[in-house]
DNA sequence: GGATGTGAAGTCGTTCACAGCT
DNA sequence: AGCTGTGAACGACTTCACATCC
């Protein structure tokens, strides 16, 4: 194993296999080949195999993967091996939504504080539906709270116009991990990464996809980003 | 201009295009250079212009591209020129936020179907914040109601577990199109397509990032997929 | 024998640098 | 003079093919 830079794609699928290998557990597989794991992800085995090599070498050879062993070694590359905590700003229907949003919590992810400008015409909507209702604050307190609840991840869904604003005030705030999902271009300082979850490029990239009748001649999945088409090219979001 | 296959990453890049020309065609720009609108986007120059001239020739040498014509031609070519009729399925958190999401509406985008195992539990929760209330169907009903109202695009809002016989139905159905957001790996026919939406796929990202100290050295962004770091790669979704 | 780990080859996408218009 | 459009250079990621080891 060499040390060098790590593809973004890379740590992409390595998400995908941890995914994969869950399930492939779940059915009682021990060992897994990276053959295997390559089919259930619709990737190419060899490209399982280097993803792999980045990190070091985690199968044995004329075998195979031992498959909960390379799962916890996957989510201990990806940083999963701890609890994440996470403000989210923003309590309108998808911040809402996403407060409620189960997944997160199998994902080790966990939202520890909500923040909204109008915290008082929110409340009863979320907490009507939630056992243990979620406080939401006023985003003055931001800072406060961040530092108090040890947030580390800071997640914006309010509307594209106080986006920047919001993203100014996390890393005021000293959160240097942002996952946005309003539909604008954040800038923040050097040392601090802003992932970007927009819906409608996908939509775009389907109505391209679908226009344009490229749809026609494709055979398999594999995937880029986050995103699968019959087609080759696929991702997210990419 | 050459008739050549173009890169999935092109389109994800158009569609911001788009969104930053709306920007600058509402701070008054009649003409846009690509080194502007490179810079509004964090990519390079050349990658603009690289990426228009898989689709024609847009601007004039000297001078620039005018930004109200360019904006309508990157419509047309994301096949944005329409509006695209979609059906959404599985109105539990996420299902309800996506039905309220304003910014659909701005894209061409429209949903016009929703469906759920149990409708009666979910229509009240979110008839109650729409005007005129969303009709929840019963998920039998797809193939019917899809036919009668010109479906194109499909949403998946369901558990995992649910995922893919969902997505078996809208094929079913005629669906071409598939916007997935549950966290399962879906198959389709070949002449489907199936894009992905993954949350924790973008945060699995973004922990690993913030883990593994890559935060510190980096300079601007500059995008792929649909995502943006401080670092070089980035993308979402993408 | 069989599957991993990996250099080398191949493919794809990005950036450079400049010719070509206006 | 300035900015587009584009071949050519570059770089990055993927796939192949095989030596390596269990």
């Amino acid at each position: 194993m060499k040390f060098l830079k790590v593809p973004e794609a890379t740590i992409r699928r390595l998400s995908r296999y941890s995914r994969s290998l869950e399930n492939l557990i779940r059915k009682g597989e021990k060992v897994v080949s990276s053959a295997q794991l390559a089919a259930h992800c619709g990737v190419n085995a060899a490209q399982v195999r280097k993803d792999l090599a980045y990190f070091g070498e985690f199968g044995i050879r004329g075998v195979g993967y031992y498959a909960t062993e390379l799962m916890h070694d996957i989510k201990r590359i990806l940083g999963l091996n701890k609890e994440w905590r996470m403000a989210l700003v923003g309590v309108g229907n998808l911040g809402s939504a996403l407060l409620l949003y189960k997944d997160f919590l199998k994902q080790n992810y966990k939202i520890v504080a909500a923040f909204d400008i109008d915290p008082s015409s929110v409340v009863g909507r979320v907490s009507e539906k939630l056992g243990k209702p979620i406080e939401i604050l006023h985003t003055d307190r931001m800072k406060q709270v961040v530092a108090e609840r040890d947030v580390e991840v800071g997640i914006i869904t309010t509307p594209a116009a106080e986006a920047q604003s919001v993203a100014d005030q996390m890393v005021e705030a000293g959160i240097r991990g942002i996952l946005n999902f309003a539909p604008a271009q954040i800038r923040v300082p050097e040392g601090f990464i802003v992932k970007n979850v927009f819906f409608t490029t996908v939509l775009d990239n389907l109505a391209y996809l679908l226009s344009s009748s490229k749809v026609l001649a494709k055979t398999l999945p594999d995937q880029k980003d986050d995103t699968q088409t019959t087609d080759k090219g696929d991702e997210l979001s990419r």
